[in-house]
This record gives structure tokens, sequence and C-alpha cells, in this order.
DNA sequence: CCTGCAAGTTAGATTACACTAACATTATAG
DNA sequence: CTATAATGTTAGTGTAATCTAACTTGCAGG
């Protein structure tokens, strides 16, 4: 169940590949997402592939493995647990909010991640 | 009075110079402390030196120059911020808890350092 | 004082991740 | 159905950060 760890911008990748619907994809669309070049989602989806996160063939749309789908999906859910704390508890800027919980996603343990998610519950039950 | 973002790695030797004392440091403890070698610290304290961060002469000790010394102590609080939030609030292992706020450090605002600071004292406040 | 080891430096290789430019393929609009 | 635009790929480059190995310098014990 402990999920294996990629770089940040792996991660970044999948996560995209992810919002995008996880079939289907097309690389333009995670280069316009991520604000890198064609060339890099290339290389990056090579990486991902070799690793099992990812497949395609040539010239053709991107899917996630069942791991990659797993791994996405734990990302994400981090990604929004951050958000709403960031936004919610601690008042910080929608904008900023986004981008700390970018940061701090590829950061974060499971377990850490669920514990944030209690006392968020927590505290916005006690208003 | 906002203080420029450096990357993680080059955070990281800043701080530990810091934890050292901030002057006379020597790079062998550096090296020790990261886990790197003696030739990695030789680089990043080039870098630290080119940006204005750092001073030191060939063979000689290490010190922080007053940028240096104000952007460290900034990291170093977010650390402790955060680690006592983590192991304290979160109730994560203090090892992990450990890990954990070494990446986070280089990620969040002062606002939301600050921001984690307060929710600390109310919910300590509140037992 | 001098010598040997500890510490610092340099050179060169490696890996990851980005870029641009040029080329290949696919999709679409006349 | 073909020409062109959009997308995908490849090749080559750059930068940051790491490493090892070899070299230089400095210091502390004999």
């Amino acid at each position: 169940m402990k999920t294996k760890r990629y770089s940040e911008s792996l991660e970044d990748y999948l996560e995209t590949i992810y919002m995008y619907g996880g079939k289907d994809v097309k690389s333009v669309d995670i280069a316009n997402h991520l604000n890198v070049s064609r060339a890099s989602v290339n290389n990056a989806l090579n990486s991902l592939i070799d690793k099992g996160l990812v497949t395609k063939k040539l010239y053709g749309n991107i899917a996630l493995t069942d791991t990659g789908l797993e791994v996405s999906k734990k990302i994400l859910e981090k990604h929004e647990i951050l958000k709403e704390f960031l936004i919610d508890v601690l008042r910080v800027k929608p904008k900023q909010a986004e981008t700390e919980a970018c940061g701090i996603e590829h950061v974060i343990s499971d377990y850490t991640a669920s514990q944030i998610k209690k006392l968020i519950k927590k505290i916005k039950s006690e208003n």
C-alpha cells in the first residue's frame, strides 16, 4: 500500500494527465497546462512509460496504467486537501495557495495528508 | 522586505551554515550534515558567494553575509514552525516530521508560515 | 620543524530536466 | 482529396546538482 515516490517533475506530469481524464490525453494540453515545451512533455512521458505509469503508442494519445492512476489520484487528493487547508483555514489567497499546494503535495506523506484532512474537518465544525 | 527565493539545494546549504553558527563554519561539517561530498559543498559555496550570500577566502572558513543571514534565519524559522505543527498538532512522528519540514520550508511563503504559527498557538491554548 | 593526515579544491563524468529548431505525422478545412 | 495547420518526435544544447579521483593546502603531534 505504500506508494513509491517519483520526482516532483514527474509527479506534476502524472497529476496533469489525471486531471485531463487519465486516458486519451493530448501531449499539447499537458504542455500548455504545465507551461513547458512539447519536447519536454515527450521526454517526461518516456520516463513515465519506462516506469510503467503511462502507456502510449508513437503519435498516439496518452493513458495512465493502473499504477499510474493510483499514484496520480493520491497526489491530486493531497493537492486538494492542501488547497482547502491553505485557503479555508490559513486564509491564504487562492492563487498563492495553488502554488504552495503544488509544492507541498510532493513532500508530505499520506499520513500527514490524512491528518490535515481531519484537522480541517475539526476546525470547520467549530464554527 | 520580500525575500528572494533560491533553489532548495542552496537553501539547504544556507540553513546548515546558519545552524553551525553562521561564521567560521567548516566545509566538512556542512558535507557531513547534508550527506554530500566535500566537492559538492565547494560547488554550492561558490554559487552562494556569487549570489552575495556567503563570504570565504581560498582555504578559509565560511561566513554568512547580512543578506545570507537574513535568508537563512527565515528558512530555519519556517522549519521550526513546520516541525512543531507536524509533531504537536498533526501527531506526525518526529523523524518523519523533520523530513517533511525540510521539504515544505522551501515552498511556503512567509505569510503562510506566520499563519501556521498562529494556528498552533490557538490550538495549543484550547487544551 | 617537519611530516602526515584532514580539509579544501579542481577536473571531469553523470543525471535530470528544461529549451529551441528541425523534422515527421496526423487532422482538418477548403 | 489534398494543402496546411496542429501535434508529436528527435537531436542537440544548457544548467544545476551531484559524484569520484586526484591534487593542494594547512595544521597538529611527534
